[in-house]
DNA sequence: AGCACTGCGTTCATCGAGTGAACGGATGGT
DNA sequence: ACCATCCGTTCACTCGATGAACGCAGTGCT
């Protein structure tokens, strides 16, 4: 399952620096190998980058992975996709501040009533 | 494993409500069932709170799970540690928003850029 | 009393996302 | 020739989460 969160972060990764290795797009994102494998086939299965496995000047394999142009036009739209529900997260989590500073206030006046009580 | 998350959300509905079923916190949680029976034995086992199985006015069971002294501490304290992770969470998510939001701005102009170019 | 039904907590087989050790292949160094 | 290293690929394994199924208790109807 490719989510958006992760469609977004790898095709930014290698539109930034396409030669990076699928350990070292792991580590960056702070997942699994074998994750970030899947995710790269399946941003290949539907045409957002393509691997080319070609031979550098030393005569050396070198695994790139560069975006399409659709991979191109899809990174503008994932990201503004991904920012609108960051936005929306943020309202949410927002919203549940306020009501954990509203109970952290409640909780205060019942702890100083009890301390009144006592 | 009880996360502050569910540690915090078990003992504010019981607080409010003690006498929900496993199943009406497990909807009103979003969780399933089996997660609610093992945080509820998990609150259990530390002392958070106290299940009352009586026979109520019509000599009908009615469980109850009551926060013991102890419980009620311990939420206002998860509480407050609930609403830092809260905090810093916001501040993570503004400093990714912003990111976005940079990168929304240049893929705009990369774009005007080709069409330019077109 | 008998029976069906409902709602309770409890259990556990099942699922699936995620993991990373292990593998084969290619390359570089000695 | 040999070993070390880095690459992508694979897949057995883990583990939190799920919810169908169970036993039990009480209710209501006949």
């Amino acid at each position: 399952m490719l989510t958006d969160e992760y469609r977004y972060k790898v095709l930014k990764l290698l539109a930034d620096n396409p030669c990076l290795s699928q350990r070292e797009l792991a580590r960056e994102l702070g997942i699994s190998l074998g994750k970030v494998n899947y995710c790269l086939k399946a941003l290949i299965d539907i045409g957002m980058i393509k691997v080319n496995n070609f031979k550098n000047s030393h005569n050396k394999q070198a695994y790139v992975y560069l975006l399409t142009p659709k991979g191109i036009e899809d990174k503008a739209k994932v990201t503004v996709r991904f920012l609108n529900r960051k936005l929306e997260e943020h309202q949410v989590l927002q919203q549940e501040i306020e009501a954990l500073r509203q109970e952290v206030i409640e909780e205060e006046h019942t702890t100083q009533g009890e301390k009144l009580l006592q």
